[in-house]
DNA sequence: TAATTGTGATGCGTTTTTTGCATCACATAG
DNA sequence: CTATGTGATGCAAAAAACGCATCACAATTA
């Protein structure tokens, strides 16, 4: 799209916070890039851009300005994508942040399907914390987000919810798998690896190990779920994970021969958490993601009926 | 704004309905525009103007398209409103679609006012009837509207109104003239010169006629209001008009020696009209306009006290 | 039916705009 | 003080936009 592309110029050095740095990733020079922002600085009749000795800064205006550009650049994406409905394309482009958790067996599976059904449908799936995907939301990269437990922003829009269980799983040789429900207290001392304290199932776990005075052996934390889940065959501990973030046959066959287990924690100890999914607030979805929503929901509905 | 060129191109097109007319006004060649929007439409991935041989006419893309690139002017408008606002400088632009009852006294008197206070903002007053003016805010070409009586879209907001009751005017020495309060059945067979019947307050005075069975003599229509006014001292015949198209010592002395005389008809037999003051549903307004429709509001409240 | 008028599309040379290189002026860190 | 980073600017080359002349087509007019 040719006539945004100095709003497209602008809102790359504002996230670059640098001509120069702005100018490479677009591959461009950074002079013909300096002139670009000039050109409409003087048009808007002032400044959008602090200089430093570092690099640039948006000024207020510049802010105002930004988001702008952010909003037009999103409408314009719904318009094209409503365009392109019109001839029966379906074509479109659908930006996804979220948790690792839904990375691992939820999403694939579910943008599969809707591949399966939308083949000119493509995605942009890019994992991050909670507060980075909000944030995501907040600056239109992302049209969707995933989020498990906390939402902090008055800006997110939850459109649907699916209640998670947490499981404690372990090697099946482990003596807590012989029990088929999970007391927290049954715990105590056990070595554990954990997910870090920013992912949103720590903090629902450490609010129950709270209560409950329970403290856990911590041996290793890691943000990476399979390291977490893999780590389990090659040492005797547990961890902690919730079923959509588990194969499917993890819950539904919990008596199968798999080498790793999962039991649920008694609700008691550990409420449920909630997995929102959501946008920002009063935004219009493109269609194609606004149709990828509701694809979510009937899959979320399929396995929570929640 | 440069960047905007292509889309005040098009729709400019789509307003003239012929490639080489708009190309006329822009001050272009048919040619260069012709490229400049075969350029887009390829952009776009499909065209948004079906040709005719009688010129070009919007397809169901180009509508959807056309309908964006107004709402993107108009949020440029407000964003560099909102950031000249930042300088202090207060300046904008505010453009207003109404009918003649306010073009008269009213709009000169509060665009003065206002633009004693702030003489960077410039003003767009168009005079046309109540249809066109709704539609004018629909396509964005006007900010805010005045009409007189019957609103006919929903996508028109009322943000305020004021009551007016009808006066029938005539000269001093007209019969009717000594009585303070005129009666329809007063009226029955005078000769009367009436706006056209597209104008609101025709449209409420028929509604009166109608009831209590009165005709007068029509002699003359027109939708000039200073025809109306201003022929009342040629020839002895009545005319009707609202208190905010009136200068105002017609009414707060109403004995005075003028030649001409305005005399309140009964409500009972012609209820008050409102004047709607509105904008299009769901717009948010650039600041410039919001704050003269501010303005607008607390003198309706000064005069009429509504 | 034939000529005329009006429409949008297109090839080509010209003009305008944009780009890239080299360089300047300035600030910061070592 | 030097070295390294930043954005700004003069100037020539490259790219894009423009205008003229012309085509192809459809509708209207003679």
């Amino acid at each position: 799209m040719r006539f945004m592309t100095s709003l497209r110029f602008i809102d790359a050095v504002a996230r670059e916070k640098s001509i120069r740095k702005a100018a490479e990733k677009l591959a461009i020079t950074s002079t013909a890039l300096n002139r670009r922002i000039l050109q409409i600085e003087d048009e808007i009749g002032q400044p959008l851009f602090e200089r430093l000795a570092s690099g640039v800064r948006l000024n207020t205006a510049g802010e105002l300005f930004v988001q702008h550009i952010r909003t037009q650049t999103a409408e314009l994406a719904r318009v094209q994508s409503q365009i392109a409905d019109l001839s029966g394309i379906r074509r479109g482009h659908v930006r996804i942040a979220s948790g690792a958790d839904t990375m691992r067996y939820f999403l694939p599976e579910t943008v599969a399907r809707y591949r399966g059904e939308h083949p000119a449908v493509t995605f942009d799936l890019v994992r991050q914390s909670g507060d980075a995907a909000e944030q995501a939301l907040r600056t239109l990269e992302a049209d969707l987000a995933l989020i498990f437990e906390p939402i902090k922003s008055a800006d997110f829009q939850t459109m649907a919810t699916a209640r998670q269980q947490l499981y404690c799983m372990m090697s099946a040789n482990h003596p807590l798998a012989k029990k088929p429900m999970i007391r927290l207290r049954d715990c105590v001392g056990q070595p554990a690896i954990l997910p870090r304290a920013d992912a949103g199932l720590r903090q629902l776990l450490n609010v129950g190990l709270i209560r409950r005075s329970v403290e856990l052996g911590t041996v290793i934390e890691s943000n990476s779920q399979e390291f977490l889940q893999n780590y389990l065959t090659h040492e005797m501990v547990i961890s902690f994970q919730i079923p959509i973030a588990m194969p499917s046959d993890l819950i539904t066959a919990p008596l199968n021969t798999s080498a790793i287990v999962a039991r649920p924690v008694d609700l008691a100890d550990v409420p449920a958490g909630i997995l929102h999914i959501g946008q920002l607030k009063g935004r219009v979805l493109p269609v194609a993601a606004a149709k990828f929503l509701d694809s979510i929901i009937t899959e979320l509905g399929a396995r929570y009926g929640d």
